[in-house]
DNA sequence: CTCCGGTTGTTCGG
DNA sequence: CCGAACAACCGGAG
């Protein structure tokens, strides 16, 4: 092949046409354009042994989703005269195989700071550079350089929302070019290209409508959805964050715009733009950071921190993180897992993350206060976990950074403040119609009780065809007595952390929580009679 | 060292 | 709808 004929558009996140600068300059003067997406089996094949359908790193929806916009993306790339050429295998060795049997000049791929990425790319960019490839990898999926910020800062990350902001500035622009048309792909040789997979082709089974997510994936459908929103002013100028309504389900309260932003269907400077076309045309509208402009600065400050922290999804080795005695209960977090705690607020959220992959962002505080400090003291890198397989939106730096602001281990440290399992729903929804929704055994509960079922007289739990310690669970602690307990646990353990000045060792934690199990007849007292 | 502010708690009183 | 008590946290600025 001619010197600087063929160029490859690696495509990882960044599953789109718009605002695409990796694309872009892999089209640029060249004669082939090799778009490649390549499937790491352990993400992408059925795991037997997990707990919910899906492989060993991803459940169904997110799986189905992450499909649906690779045949998307597919599409867009055809009616420019382009396709998606999809690969199977270990991500790097696909990848070098392809450099070297296309004879690459010009490797293109979005900027990624998750270790992952990280640490395939470090690979990656290896060979590259021993090869004499050019590589372009331009930072796209947020709306600021995380190293520059972190550099701006005096090589560390900062820590609060505030401070993230003053150091920020103005974000870079999205690209105001549009594709009209796409180079050529060259032969493939001998390399084994695929269409886009099925979830059948994939080995799974198909579950049916009502049991997966309503959210379709793609980058048309991501540009679909932000028009809607856009089109709104209204609802767009006067979004504040925390006044949403976790219990909506028929139209969520937030936009569903996470899990296109997850997988750079929808580009956030794109978004960070129309969102500011819609300011200037309106005569008042909300600020960050509850502002809808607002929540695209959370999600940079996020990776900001993630990318800056070293151990940043765990507690050990995690300098920004209170070392906290956290329980090993895998009865407990099952409970909480497979939506059987006995409080309906709680089961009918994990309800629907199960069966959609997404919830309401305060629906989400909910339960993850519930299963660390709030009552059940579990630790919450394994409800991290949890959200990392089951969310369509699920995000490294997001997802572990939330986890450590809702269980009071980094950003946020006022542990007093928890959300009741019971009141918290009811403020929102008195009737209870998203619990009857996800939680049908409870349907006929009468709304005095579907907030506490276990409080009914039998009467009425048998008139609502519903025993509970039969049909739906009692609950797995009381959470007056289980949320004070967890108070005097946090307590201890922030002093300590003070105490040590942050450099607790494992043999520290071990005595403290021995210390807090002294109290053996408090533990019983939370736990219900089963 | 002090002081201030912190996207999103709950309950009670007015 | 709004403020105070609850009990008192932290990071960052000065």
């Amino acid at each position: 092949m001619a010197s600087g004929s063929a160029s490859l558009m690696w495509f990882r996140k960044g599953l789109r046409i718009h605002d695409n600068p990796a694309l872009q300059y892999a089209a640029e003067g060249t004669k082939f354009l090799y778009p490649v997406f390549v499937i790491d089996p352990h993400y992408m094949e059925p795991e037997k042994n997990a707990f919910s359908l899906g492989s060993a790193r991803a459940g169904l929806n997110r799986i189905n989703f992450l499909l649906e916009s690779l045949a998307d993306l597919d599409s867009s790339l055809k009616k420019l005269g382009s396709r998606l050429l999809v690969l199977k295998g270990e991500p790097s060795e696909v990848l070098i195989r392809c450099l070297k049997e296309w004879e690459v000049e010009k490797l293109c791929f979005e900027y990624d700071t998750e270790p992952y990425y990280q640490a395939l790319d470090f690979k990656v960019k290896n060979y590259a550079s021993t090869a004499g490839i050019e590589v372009f990898s331009p930072v796209s999926h947020t709306l600021f350089n995380p190293t520059d910020i972190i550099q701006k800062n005096g090589g560390r990350p900062p820590l609060s929302y505030q401070s993230f902001v003053k150091l920020a500035g103005q974000p870079s622009s999205p690209l105001s070019h549009t594709l009209s048309s796409l180079p050529l792909v060259g032969d493939v040789g001998s390399c084994v290209i695929s269409e886009v997979p099925t979830i059948k082709e994939l080995g799974y089974v198909d579950i049916g409508q009502d049991e997966s997510s309503p959210f379709r994936g793609g980058e048309s459908e991501a540009l679909k959805r932000l028009n809607e929103i856009i089109n709104d002013k209204e609802w767009v100028a006067t979004f504040e964050k925390p006044k949403g309504n976790p219990s909506a389900f028929l139209k969520p309260a937030t936009t569903v715009l996470s899990p296109y932003l997850k997988f750079g269907c929808l580009s956030c400077r794109f978004f960070y733009q129309c969102l500011q076309d819609v300011y200037k045309n309106v005569k008042r509208h909300t600020s960050p950071p509850v502002s809808l402009l607002g929540q695209l600065l959370w999600r940079d400050f996020f990776y900001t921190v993630a990318f800056g922290t070293p151990n940043f999804d765990q507690m050990r080795g995690n300098r920004i993180c209170k070392q906290i005695p956290w329980n090993d209960d895998d009865e407990l977090l099952t409970a909480w897992r497979d939506a059987r705690t006995g409080y309906p607020w709680i089961d009918a959220i994990m309800v629907q993350l199960r069966k959609w992959g997404w919830m309401h962002h305060l629906a989400r505080h909910s339960v993850a206060c519930f299963l660390t400090r709030g009552d059940l003291f579990v630790h919450w890198e394994k409800g991290r976990d949890v959200f990392e397989r089951l969310l369509i939106d699920s995000d490294w730096a997001i997802n572990n950074g939330n986890w450590l602001w809702l269980s009071c281990s980094s950003f946020f440290y006022q542990y007093n403040r928890i959300y009741s399992p019971i009141s918290f729903g009811k403020k929102y929804d008195p009737n209870g119609d998203y619990i009857r929704h996800f939680l049908p055994i409870l349907k006929d509960m009468p709304r005095e009780y579907i907030y506490e079922p276990w409080t009914a007289p039998l009467s009425i739990q048998t008139k609502a065809k519903c025993i509970i310690g039969r049909d739906y669970p009692k609950p797995v602690v009381l959470h007056d007595s289980a949320s004070k307990e967890c108070r005097r646990k946090m307590a201890e353990a922030y002093a300590l952390n003070k105490d040590l000045n942050g450099m607790v060792s494992e043999e520290d934690i071990r005595n403290l929580r021995r210390k807090l199990k002294e109290d053996p007849e408090q533990e019983a007292k939370n736990k219900r009679i089963r």
